[in-house]
DNA sequence: CCATCATTCAATAAAACGATAGAATGATGG
DNA sequence: CCATCATTCTATCGTTTTATTGAATGATGG
């Protein structure tokens, strides 16, 4: 085996440690913030042994690193870049495979019957809060919002929407967001303040891709 | 499952069609242009049958397409982002991962003894080129030369450089490059000339990159 | 139409992966 | 020090990948 196999042997390794659902969705929710095995293995619906044994994988990757605190593990991503990976990843495959599209659009059309929720870009959010006429809402758990957010960003999860209203400016429009480009959230949040008569729409992508970038959180 | 989860696991599919040292390479050299199934397998070191397969799960990813010309298949990649992806992978991988960089250590060791040998970033080398203080050699076959090229770069295959050092400038710095930054014919190649006296460098990227970065090919 | 060539398909066996259950480890609070 | 809690390790089984072999397919040139 030549030092060039032995490369890409090892790069595939990386490769093949995204390359299972279940360690997707635990590196989008390490994206959040940092997290316990626990809390890890509740927001994944995976049984904690075998949370376990996927953050050891990851582990070996070199995605993911622990820390103990206390009596938990505390896991976290060891590479901003990891967020750029997995959207790049997201964008190839959205162009090049069609059952991605399909899936896609089923998603969306969950809750947007009318194909009416045009998503905000980054550039328009950032025009948009430069000059104060958008305010950002975050419809994450409060636990999410806590570890990292958008700058100036409310925070109402989307189970208290009805019953935080008031938190909401009338005057301008809202952007919502979530967790990123697959997060239902945001665009649950955006069906139901429309009915309320708000003007809101969503952002196209979410707090970590946000962070990714290098712009500015809270 | 619910249609998120549905989307990682498609996610998932193209990662682990990734997770392959083989397929890798298959990428690898189809980053450097379209090439039949017989040729792939002749540079990965694979059976035809093998590369075969390997070339039907890259096509059920979406990473590459096929299309008949006579009596042979020619594969191509479907996206440029999939270089990127690549790098992206590599960077990732080369930070957190404490194997990648004994193993790409090892692999400048090989002909770079002294660690003398500094490469040139795509900034220095645009800026290089556009003051006309460097000559660019490619030292790739001369059949991935033919697919595409830096912008007047001199194409001297690594088994010909010695015969054919008339087609050298003599008044410049010279800037090697080759397939990308795994491959090691610019390294033998720098340390080659070195020996015989010239000022010569090594591209830090390949040809691939390039390409990919949106730069001008010929 | 037949022989040939490039590629793909099909079948197999060895190796790796994934989920589960239960034992083992490591830190904490009394 | 002991009981408890969070996590990891171990063993197991069923499933999925991988390489190999040989047969089948599809296009070409005479």
């Amino acid at each position: 085996m030549t030092s060039q196999q032995a490369l890409l042997d090892t790069l595939a390794q990386v490769a093949r440690a995204l390359g299972n659902g279940h360690r997707l969705a635990l590196l989008e929710r390490l994206a959040q913030g940092d997290a316990s095995v626990e809390t890890l293995a509740n927001t994944t619906d995976l049984t904690i042994g075998n949370a376990s044994q996927h953050l050891q994988q990851l582990r070996r990757a070199g995605l993911v690193t622990a820390q103990r605190s206390g009596k938990q593990m505390i896991y976290h991503l060891t590479d901003e870049r990891i967020v750029n990976l997995l959207g790049l990843l997201r964008q190839v495959a959205e162009t090049n495979l069609a059952e991605m599209e399909r899936l896609v659009s089923r998603l969306f059309a969950e809750d947007d019957a009318d194909g009416v929720l045009e998503a905000v870009s980054p550039d328009e959010l950032l025009a948009g809060l430069a000059s104060g006429e958008v305010a950002l809402l975050d419809v994450r758990p409060e636990e999410e919002y806590e570890a990292g957010h958008l700058p100036e960003a409310i925070n109402i999860p989307l189970e208290q929407l009805e019953d935080m209203l008031g938190k909401l400016p009338q005057d301008r429009e809202i952007v919502a967001y979530c967790r990123g480009p697959y997060c239902v959230l945001s665009h649950q949040a955006v069906k139901r303040l429309r009915q309320l008569g708000y003007r809101v729409r969503r952002f196209e992508e979410g707090y970590p891709e946000w962070k990714a970038a290098g712009l500015p959180i809270a």
